[in-house]
Formats: C-alpha cells, sequence, structure tokens
DNA sequence: CTCGTGACGTAATGTTATTACATTGCAGTT
DNA sequence: AACTGCAATGTAATAACATTACGTCACGAG
C-alpha cells in the first residue's frame, strides 16, 4: 500500500492538526491563520503548514482556493474525483459550497480533447451571492 | 458615455503601458515582472501597477489568472462576455490559451440557479500539457 | 473660483510562499 | 547492533505578491 489514498490512514501528528484546524474552522483559513492556530500545539514557521497542507492536498483531504489563498477541508472525502470539484464562494459571508458537477467536467475535458490540452487540474471557482446574502 | 466599455478609448498613460506591456509579452506577466519591465518609462511602485491592472480588469482588456498570481491580456477584447471565459494553462511551457465555452458557463448557471447562489464571476483555469509539450 | 472626483506618486507595511540547510526517526538490510 | 536510505521535521532567512495610508495634481461641474 503505497499509493495517496493508503495515506489517509498514516497521517503524521503536524498533518492531522491542520487537518484538523480545518475540519474545526468549517470554512477556508489562510495558512497564516492556520498556522496562528497551531502555535500552542508548537507550530512556529509557515513551513510547518505548507509542508502538511501540500500532503493534504495530495491524499485528497484538502482543497486550495486559488482565488482566496486559501485552504479548505474536503468535504467529500474518500469521493473518488478529487481533481474533478467545483466551490462557490459567497462574497458577503465567506462560505463556501463544493460541488461537483460532472457534466461541467466532462464538457471541459471535451473542450481538452478537441483542443489536444491534457487536463491535469480544473479550477473552478464561482464568486457572488449565497442565498441568504443575495436577499439580506 | 459613462460604461466601463466607453473607457477603452479612455486609458490613462499608466494603464496604455501596463497594457501595452502585457500585448508585447503574449502571455502572462506578474505584477512586479510588468513594474520592472517598465521601470524605464517611470514606474516606481507596485501600486501604480496595481491600480493599472485593476481599471484594465474591469474594461474586460485583462484578465487575473488566480492559479499563477498572474495577468494577461485579454485575447477577445470586446468581446460580450469579459466574466464568462476559461483558459488553460500549459505547466511545461507555460503558455495560456483563452476559450469561452457557452455551454460550461451555462450548466454552471444552471447549478446556481438550482442552489440559490448569484454568479457574481467564474474563474475556470485548466492545468495541464499543451499539445506540444504533451508530447515532447 | 471652489469643490468634488479620479488619477497619480511615494513610502511603509502586510500577507502569502519558498529556499536552504541541519536534524531526527524509522524501516529495511547486513 | 551498525549501516543506509528516505520521509518528515525544525529553523532561519528571504522572496514574491498585495494593500494601506497619505499627500499632490489635473480637471470638469456648479
Amino acid at each position: 500500500m503505497t499509493g495517496p489514498r493508503a495515506a489517509q490512514r498514516d497521517l503524521t501528528r503536524n498533518q492531522l492538526l491542520v487537518l484538523s484546524a480545518l475540519a474545526d474552522a468549517g470554512g477556508p483559513l489562510s495558512a497564516y491563520t492556520i498556522l496562528d492556530r497551531l502555535r500552542g500545539d508548537g507550530f512556529r514557521a509557515p513551513l510547518q503548514v505548507y509542508r502538511a497542507l501540500d500532503k493534504l492536498c495530495d491524499y485528497g483531504l484538502v482543497h486550495r482556493l486559488e482565488s482566496l489563498n486559501a485552504f479548505v477541508a474536503c468535504r467529500h472525502p474518500g469521493g473518488q474525483s478529487h481533481h474533478a470539484v467545483a466551490f462557490a464562494i459567497c462574497e458577503a459571508c465567506g462560505t463556501v459550497a463544493e460541488f461537483a458537477d460532472d457534466t461541467t467536467m466532462r464538457r471541459l475535458g471535451a473542450w481538452g480533447s478537441r483542443h489536444d490540452f491534457r487536463i491535469g487540474k480544473a479550477t473552478i471557482e464561482l464568486k457572488g451571492l449565497c442565498g441568504f446574502c443575495a436577499v439580506n
């Protein structure tokens, strides 16, 4: 067992702490916010956080939100397609909804095929207003 | 004439310089790279670049690539939908292809309707290998 | 003329991410 | 047990990206 999936059971202390911080937050956190929250657990340098985040992203347990320079715990861990996920980010309240739209993904894959582009990772982030904030 | 489109004819000196730098490059540049290239034209501080970039993005003449922290001149200026654009970024050679896939956009719009999310801007960036680099 | 507005210049600072290098822990081998 | 290789860690320094704050200038509307 050496694949990425296998490692889910073998998280290191630092990885576990970072993942917990994200899960507890229930929403996106910046690397430096995570660092601050983990100072009590012995974290001192950004690299400790970034290294853990890299692995967690590899393992499919965390997503990076490019448009926010922040990270979220995956809401569908164990789900097959870590690379085929999209996010809806409310600009008013900051909530992030994670979703997978297979049709959209297939559509983008089709574009790739037609244009001879081999897709490694798709970043799809919608910024806007959630139902609650659009009204209030 | 007060809308964003109108302003295309009224770019300031700084905006024109930044747009030219991006157009000349033919690909993405970071704000600081632009700054360096414009030192000869009197640019001294990051803010001069960021201010121009903000406006150029508003006007639909420049796109920000979130996953690269970089900016590109729009390849379809005057095109109707500045917000409905996607990018394919080759991780090997750095080339960026800009495209608009209406079906994908409608699909995401449909997701928004179904989930009561009002989309302001969609960020779609595909990372992978272009036809040339996938072979070589 | 004066007031409001938008662009500009400059300095300082804040935020995000990486490089470089030394060390530690542990599995597999001998 | 000693050796080796590898992944994770600790620490410091620095690079890269972005914003805040404040003062000035040009210009059109009233």
